[in-house]
DNA sequence: GTAGTTATTGCAAGTCGTTGCAATTGCATC
DNA sequence: GATGCAATTGCAACGACTTGCAATAACTAC
């Protein structure tokens, strides 16, 4: 909470306030969401600034930002342990997925590459087992 | 080109032009760029058009979709061979990746969770080799 | 505690992409 | 080749997110 001080950003009642609401969320927020909360408290906050404060914290690796699909932008506290998320495009159910599934493409690219991949929070779309059950393709 | 109306789909000249234009293009185009080169010969189409165009054949798996980061979504004629790209978060460079470096994941989801995962044409961000040395972080 | 410096904010305007809707047009049928 | 109907288009409005800028406020030094 105090980190950002540390690292020479200024510590203002919107970011604590912001950093505060990321905390106590499950899961995963929009900006939308956060302003919402945030005004509840402190009502002149601009959605702009909740905004920026999320591009800062993610600069910092304080909080992760994923494109769901859901036509907004997710954001969640980063987690000690990384995890990613299936996506069914068909019914759209999205279940989350171990960073231990990924991490020997992260590894394979170092090796083959040598490019230290991110991949802090991935969103994989495909279908999903129900979905092409459902389907009989196989 | 005329696979539109085996689907189902009408040929308009707008989609002729549009998908003529993606066939000639080498590599990736925006929406814009595709936008500038079909009122070249046919003034008034909306760029409406062209974004509802390009998600109709980004439907039919005849074009790719991606954020390469860039401000503005690219579009790129699905190819036989499948690629993604590599992109650095410091320098900006981007580099083509065979499918072969993923497909043992998606092979992975497949058996573990039974998810059909596309992966058409993923953008890794990361840090690539050049800048990493730079950085003298290994 | 005051003053000075500079990061941060709120606001308004801008950008990329999507969408509702009435007018147009492709295409199937006669 | 005329008629009818639904798909498609152009246009304008909208939605999510970003950005320029002047006013404000956090921090530093006294
Ligand atoms: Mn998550
Ligand atoms: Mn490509
Ligand atoms: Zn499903
Ligand atoms: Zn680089």
């Amino acid at each position: 909470m105090e980190s950002l001080r540390e690292v020479g950003y200024r510590l203002t009642p919107q970011r604590m306030l912001i950093i505060a609401i990321i905390h106590d969320s499950k899961g995963h927020v929009t900006a939308e969401d956060v302003h919402t909360r945030v005004t509840e408290q402190y009502p002149f906050v601009d959605i702009s600034t909740v905004y920026r404060t999320l591009q800062l914290l993610k600069k910092l690796h304080l909080v992760n930002e994923t494109d769901l699909g859901g036509g907004r932008v997710e954001y969640e506290l980063a987690q000690e342990a990384r995890h990613h998320h299936l996506v069914c495009r068909r019914c759209g159910a999205t279940s989350p997925l171990d960073d231990e599934m990924i991490d020997p493409l992260r590894a394979r690219l170092l090796e083959k590459h040598g490019f230290r991949a991110d991949m802090e929070h991935f969103a994989i779309f495909g279908v999903c087992r129900t979905c092409a059950d459902k389907g009989q393709k196989g």
